[in-house]
DNA sequence: TCTGGGGTCCTAGGACCC
DNA sequence: TCTGGGGTCCTAGGACCC
């Protein structure tokens, strides 16, 4: 029989603010609110401070609104860098507890605690480490205990901040049934209102709910399985350990007035092709799919991609690729809020170089630049089909 | 009621192959 | 030649999360 397992779930308390009341001890006890500013003060709060919060503002508010609720809000632009190397430095502390750790984002991240726990009781455990990253960092956070994932995470959500919660899968019932459907992590804006609709407005509702093909026919087969079987305090108990490599890389940027000017919209586009490139070759990646990103100002959004027949990481192609989708898409009159590009199917920038060692003879470098070239050429000359046949013309060679 | 930017996962439908 | 089933890959879009 195997014995259950032990999951942390650990949530730091309003990370960017406190990031900067770390760096900054006079802000201490006053409401701080970071966010991206701008003269319209049309930017949002991504992270407001305890103190802050009391006067109701919250994630995602308008600085304009937030400003009316709190007149002596202090705002700051936020400083990726410095919350990044914060959030190192934290994790680099819970790595000294156990290695069996997946980093769930910036400032949150799952332990198995299974091993500490024969010689520490994990209530102390978790208490020492809160203790510990509240002394050392000035950082609050609050951690879930269960037996998975699911729980933990639940658990960490039910009392902030610099809260310790245990969430047992017995005591289910009475601590998270009665929670409503909102707050159960995975359902949305767009799923809860659904779920309302036919009856279901507790987790404790939706944990019993007896007709299965009207869930099934309300949020679809697979979300209707994992969803009760969350509801009933089950969840995945194996953590992704280690690094993780991300799975795409996007960049987009708004613009401050809706824009009409394709012209305008193709430089912003360069910009941008500049700084995927960038992210992908920190990364050590490059890119089989290119797609380019449109919002506008009604807020629809439109992704569209194109395969590459050689993954790239390459700006100019990146940008090309892009190009070529927007010129596709735009109509004459549209008006376009936000441009961004993604890029998917990421190989590693090695493995390619690797496929292209059976040519002999040149330098990887200049190899990968020859075949990209010939691409290039044989797409220009003789339309997008002939690629394949001029890459393997190319190749028998 | 209209707000950023960066991600993940899921689904449906089409193309293609066996 | 017609027909069906199954599997995989790809794209577009939806939903969710921090």
């Amino acid at each position: 029989m195997n014995k259950a397992k032990i999951i942390f779930h650990i949530d730091m308390n309003c990370f960017f603010a406190s990031c900067e009341r770390a760096e900054n001890k006079d802000l201490i006890g006053k409401p701080i609110a970071v966010a991206h500013q701008d003269p319209l003060y049309r930017g949002i709060i991504l992270s407001p401070s305890y103190e802050a919060r009391k006067y109701g503002i919250k994630t995602t508010m308008l600085v304009r609104d937030a400003l009316l609720l709190c007149h002596d809000l202090i705002i700051i632009e936020p400083k990726m860098h410095l919350y990044k190397e914060y959030s190192k430095r934290f994790f680099e502390y819970l790595y000294s507890i156990t290695p069996q750790i997946e980093v769930a984002s910036i400032d949150e991240g799952y332990l198995d605690v299974s091993e500490n726990s024969k010689t520490e009781h994990p209530l102390e455990l978790a208490k020492r480490i809160q203790d510990y990253l509240l002394d050392k960092y000035n950082l609050p956070c609050s951690i879930g205990i269960g037996p998975n994932k699911f729980l933990a995470k639940m658990g960490s959500n039910l009392k902030k901040p610099l809260g310790i919660t245990v969430l047992r899968k017995r005591e289910i019932d009475i601590y998270l049934w009665p929670l409503p459907i909102e707050s159960m992590y995975g359902v949305g804006k767009k799923t809860a209102p659904k779920l309302r609709a036919i009856g279901i407005n507790t987790i404790g509702d939706l944990a019993q709910f007896k007709n299965f093909e009207l869930l099934k026919e309300t949020v679809g087969e697979a979300a209707a399985n994992s969803l009760i079987s969350r509801a009933n305090g089950n969840g995945s108990t194996e953590l992704m350990v280690g690094e993780t490599d991300n799975l795409s890389v996007s960049n987009a940027h708004t613009f401050d007035n809706p824009v009409f000017d394709l012209t305008l919209v193709k430089e912003t586009l360069k910009v941008i092709a500049n700084t995927v490139s960038h992210r992908l070759e920190r990364q050590g990646k490059q890119a089989q799919t290119i797609g380019l990103i449109l919002k506008y100002p009604d807020l629809r959004q439109i992704n569209r991609s194109q395969s590459l027949e050689i993954a790239s990481s390459n700006p100019g192609e990146i940008y090309d690729i892009a190009e070529e989708i927007l010129e596709d898409v735009f109509e004459p009159g549209d008006q376009i809020r936000l441009v961004g590009i993604s890029a998917t199917r990421l190989r590693n920038a090695r493995e390619e170089v690797k496929q292209f060692s059976i040519f002999d003879n040149i330098s990887e470098i200049d190899r990968e630049e020859q075949i990209r070239k010939l691409l290039r050429s044989v797409k220009k000359n003789f339309g997008e089909n002939s690629i394949k046949r001029g890459y393997y013309e190319y190749k028998g060679k």
